[in-house]
DNA sequence: GCGTGGGGTTGAAATGTTTCAGCCGTCGAT
DNA sequence: ATCGACGGCTGAAACATTTCAACCCCACGC
């Protein structure tokens, strides 16, 4: 077989002795053509193995049978979850996905928003670095959708989906008094992250209403939300004077909370008798921890789903309003808060 | 800003009083056009907000300038890590790069593929469901650039990178020899993928290399390669009885051997004194579980990144020769196999 | 027999970009 | 003065597809 350019319809409606159109019937519109052209035209296009040409297609559509997700943190399992959700939503309506990742940095995320502009993708979704960046609302105002997943838009100006993180900032805490904690640290940060900002004010709020003393809240900031800040502050935390020390800690991710658990174990502490850890989004590895992480859980793939069913709205409904979707999260408690009798 | 179709290159020519053939000199040349038209086109470009139109540039082009890497498993960390890998060299070429995932599933998997054709990708980075696979070497038939990644295509017909797979099984199991173990158990499956085939053999050959008692190697099948078949195989290890058990386990990757010590721990064994694990891969949770995993370290984003750089070259150059890339693994000691006095 | 309707097919236009041969002046060399 | 060269710019062709008005022919109703 010569493998010179792949054929194109000019080449298939020759070889079965149709005209171009006749072609692009068979594809599109099967309906129209008779039975016995059409199999003629399918049995050409087998023959010369011909594959349809996407940017011919794009080009004439205007618009591309694309979807985008530019992630924060690759390095965070809980992303991929969502973007597995979207891609089950975008293969429903047979569109690609592309996936990026900013890794936390605004340039590059300006750097792939560019490129998906001239991709003419149907629709973007951000994890953003910065909700408000002056690009996003260049991009939003140029016609393109774009839904933030989450983080909530402060303007308006586009879709978004999230969870309720101040009422996830209060299950936990809620959680650990339950359980009789009466000291409890919350870790996260830096807390120019919306969504420290917002756990970290749950659980201010619900430790207040409980009636629980302000001075035993204690907030530990950490640099980022990784598994080695994670460990960092558990040092920390051990070393605080016994009688002012946490016995409970809510930390604003899984990663942030693995580490601690990490730490804490490795310094002898007993779980969840001497520490009880929550963690936040229950990524898989939540689970499959040493001791079962406690954690209040996102629905990752439903947050994908949903915003990948509002940016196809914008896309194709023109009676289409934004709105700030939001789902209620959960807390999943396992071992690391509750003790339970094992069996050995 | 009337935001009706975007602006072509003809708006901009007609806005700045110069051509179609200069305005695009003014992206692709630019040292061929004078300051002063040069600056004039750009000033045209910015206030109408101009954004090249890719598909147009492709159709023209005839390829787009895309990479695209179809991984095995989202829910395993390795492969994002060798995505992550893939990217940067993308990057470095100014390539996109479109993430598709096979889930393990031949279905999917040339569903993911049938797109990328229609997109006219540069080439393909896939780890395959099956590297004999029909479907594979019809697209590399078709003069696509294919690269097989963490597998090694039998048929030389494309160029693929892996880590020596056999030699991994020899170094994990060595190691426990060294650490005093002579009852070791090899946990993987199922057997239909190649790494499992391989690792096992490296470990059988090594332990008779070694000296020691063919029956004291042990051969758990598993049906999957996750944490909860970890588990699950853990059940079975404790289920032998006493004189039988090995003292130590070589899981085929990091999931399974996380899912073991999961299971370990919880059943009271202490690590690595009653039972030593060696996992594979290194992901970053290897490192993050409460007992630090012992494990086979892939060059991950080394291998995406060498995988990246064939397919471009089969994509470029005319000379281009199939090679098959063997990586060195490395194994990282951790407290799961070595014991280490701690501080309390 | 004539008009009508409609199923099936055609051919050309349109999409936005790049490339390339060619054109127009100008400047330097002969 | 003429030629050549060259910098700077133009205009048209080409890429593969979809769409749409137009067309042909046949059957049917009057």
């Amino acid at each position: 077989m010569a493998i010179g350019r792949s054929p194109s319809v000019k080449d298939v409606a020759a070889s079965a002795g149709v005209s171009l159109g006749t072609v692009s019937n068979v594809m599109n519109r099967p309906e129209v053509v008779s039975p016995a052209t059409r199999e003629r035209v399918e049995r050409a296009m087998a023959e010369l193995g011909f594959v349809r040409n996407e940017s011919a297609r794009q080009l004439r559509a205007g618009t591309s049978r694309t979807l985008a997700y530019v992630m924060l943190e690759g390095s965070n399992p809980f992303f991929h979850d969502v973007a597995a959700g979207i891609e089950m939503a975008a293969e429903d309506s047979d569109l690609s996905l592309f996936i990026c990742n900013s890794n936390g940095r605004s340039g590059r995320e300006e750097v792939h928003l560019d490129r998906l502009m001239q991709q003419r993708v149907q629709g973007i979704l951000i994890t953003p670095v910065d909700p408000g960046a002056r690009h996003l609302a260049d991009i939003a105002r140029r016609g393109i959708p774009v839904v933030i997943v989450d983080r909530v838009g402060e303007s308006g100006a586009f879709c978004s989906v999230a969870v309720d993180d101040v009422l996830g900032g209060r299950i936990a805490v809620e959680h650990l008094v339950e359980q009789g904690h009466s000291r409890v640290a919350v870790i996260g940060g830096p807390e120019s992250i919306g969504q420290v900002r917002e756990r970290l004010e749950g659980a201010r709020q619900v430790w207040a209403e409980l009636g629980m003393k302000p001075d035993d809240l204690t907030y530990l900031p950490t640099a980022e939300m990784t598994v080695a800040e994670g460990r960092s502050a558990g040092e920390r935390l051990a070393g605080l004077p016994a009688r002012r020390r946490p016995t409970a800690a809510f930390c604003a991710n899984d990663l942030l909370a693995l580490g601690l658990l990490q730490q804490a174990i490795g310094a002898g502490l007993r779980i969840p008798e001497e520490l009880a850890i929550v963690g936040f989004d229950d990524i898989e590895f939540a689970a499959a921890a040493a001791v079962p992480l406690t954690s209040v859980r996102q629905p990752r793939q439903e947050l994908g789903r949903a915003a990948a069913g509002l940016v196809l709205d914008e896309a194709t409904n023109p009676a289409h309003e934004h709105q700030q979707l939001t789902f209620v999260p959960e807390l999943v408690a396992r071992a690391s808060t509750v003790a339970r009798p094992r069996a050995y």
